[in-house]
DNA sequence: AATGAATGAGATTTCATTCAT
DNA sequence: GATGAATGAAATCTCATTCAT
């Protein structure tokens, strides 16, 4: 007898899931607690009984996902090569996520959407950290003299995450938007990587 | 006498500038009908009189925006030497939104949302157009053995499209969240080309 | 062609006199919107409409209610003597809500409800001006001599509010339960009267 | 080591207790089994298991504290002067009740609120026996020729069922409500004997 | 006797939209 | 062009109640 994979996960879970997953597509107001339900397949007053209601169970998914990428990140060593520092940030979110990229959308798409919940004035600060780490590695590849100073740590970051999270987007629509159909995620980390290291003029 | 700047603008005009600030900041489904014509200082029924309905209120925002980018970008010189057509592009897309960047603030949430409006399928050519610009752009630099072959054109102009929106979005939230405070979206173009054209590797 | 009486009232006249019965019957909480509308025979959405919401649909009702009743206290001659100021309050109360006894009802009630209504503490105020006017009343009769002074102003129109109250509730239970069957509130104005003002043992 | 008093009750105690104070306060339909398990510091299910449904749990407090009324009442002597009975019966309501004040709110409440309890005629019976022993204590002292006859039994109880039950209301909500503040319930009994016993004219 | 988890039904409220004028 | 009034559908959330243990 063949079981839905979903089966393993406890209601609370079912619940987590649902609602990164549409939230990461359809934003917060686009996202109804009855789309979640569906999707998770439990009752509404399950929602209500796990998360309070739709504005804590939306903080509770996006602090979760940044906790966990805050805890990857923490994980690197910020002493090593810019580069491979570089590489290894973007390998580590890569996997982490890996089995759940939705979480990595919903991350995205949270950076971007300054108004959409109403209460981001609350969690706005679980997303500077992990920012505030990739800032502090590059000034200290600065300081170290490994990289030139007319670029801002500040800009560079921003421009990262930028790029990321259009990546990100780019990848989540890929299957039903013709025009991203042709670009591979898959292969552009070292692509990435050499973009932002190296540039694209040739000296 | 003194009067609103506001009374300059025909009914239509207001419900335009009142939909496209209030679907940057809080998204399609975010935004209502009433949000609008109370900021407008219009009557309901005029938004239906004048677009039809919501979603053809949306749409008419995005097309009219993208429509004005692509203008802009098809008026600059592609044979220009990289790094000269890439600040002509950012410089020229910054003046043009210069008196309306809710503007570039909705292109920019857009691109990070792929269902959150629910024809997006419908309008999503819109925003291929001056994407395929930039890519021809890249394509033709390399080309003409400016730039370097290990980034493709692709993957370089989601980077600068990724980064520029981000960079819009930091400057949207900039007054309101703390965290953003100290970036300076000003005196960037340059630090952008630079980051960009030079990568920040010193060889 | 027979029409119901009902028609002669606006959309906004309905619902106030649907709701001013029900919460008399039913209490604040006991009463649904749902039941307001089904009786008024107009749509949910009028009732926010017209009044906002449920809590100050209901502040509304009371403090129409009440300044009706202020109105018809202040037009009594403070300097009558006291009995028979005493029977014109009952009976000009008696007759202002004689084609609308539901609201005589609502506002014994609502005096009776501390807790009931959950903003109860914004709206006590209105309850206390036609208190007022009795008791000052009562002093002046007081003053002149007219009453005796081993009975406050207070305790007085404490008991006569709680009087009336009550009356008010047994005449609307009174078709329903068997037990108020018997009682004749019509004749028993003068009774009050005589009651209050004379007392019940022979000298 | 200290011990909240709480901790004396059964948890059927505990329930009777929190349901009677909340019921007084905000009715039936305006407390909700979470209120009370709450406030009672027990489990949902166990109200359920004590006393069935919200219904049957309404219908316990009421009857339990009409019968300790009634059982009050009948202790006292019908043949005694009118005057004296009058002030025996307040006296003994007042000391039965003194260290749960709660439950003489919910029954003036109860007595207010005709149709608040959907099976409101199932127990009003509990309401008359109370009623009847005063009634048929004025007709005996009428009969014996104490007191005038303008004045029936029943409007003669009525009146004062009404005035104890707003003074017990007001004597309720005189902590939080500033315009009761100045009312001193526990020094009336003597008025309102007074008041009802001998009127307010002087002859 | 007691509990954490779960549920169907219904509550208040808001939505996009339209009608009559 | 423009408006006040009106509506059906659906949103979020809470209710009394029960189940499995």
């Amino acid at each position: 007898m063949e079981r839905d994979i979903k089966d393993n996960f406890s209601v609370r879970e079912k619940i987590y899931r649902a609602a990164v997953e549409l939230f990461a597509r359809k934003g917060y107001s686009g996202t109804t607690i009855r789309n979640i339900v569906q999707k998770a397949e439990v009752t509404q007053p399950m929602v209500y009984y796990y998360y309070g209601n739709k504005e804590q169970l939306f903080t509770s998914c996006i602090k979760e996902l940044y906790n966990q990428l805050t805890t990857v990140y923490q994980k690197i060593d910020p002493e090593l090569p810019f580069d491979i520092l570089l590489k290894k940030m973007l390998i580590s979110g890569k996997e982490k996520f890996a089995d759940f990229p939705e979480g990595l959308f919903l991350m995205a798409r949270f950076a971007y959407s300054p108004d959409e919940f109403p209460r981001m004035i609350d969690i706005i600060h679980v997303f500077s950290t992990p920012l505030d780490l990739l800032i502090s590695a590059i000034q200290k590849a600065k300081n170290k003299g490994e990289i030139v100073d007319y670029v801002s740590p500040q800009l560079f970051s921003f421009a990262l995450f930028g790029t990321l999270g259009f990546l990100a987007t780019v990848h989540f629509m890929k299957d039903r938007f013709e025009i991203f159909k042709s670009m591979d995620i898959d292969v552009s980390i070292d692509e990435i990587v050499k973009l932002f290291a190296y540039g694209v003029l040739k000296k």
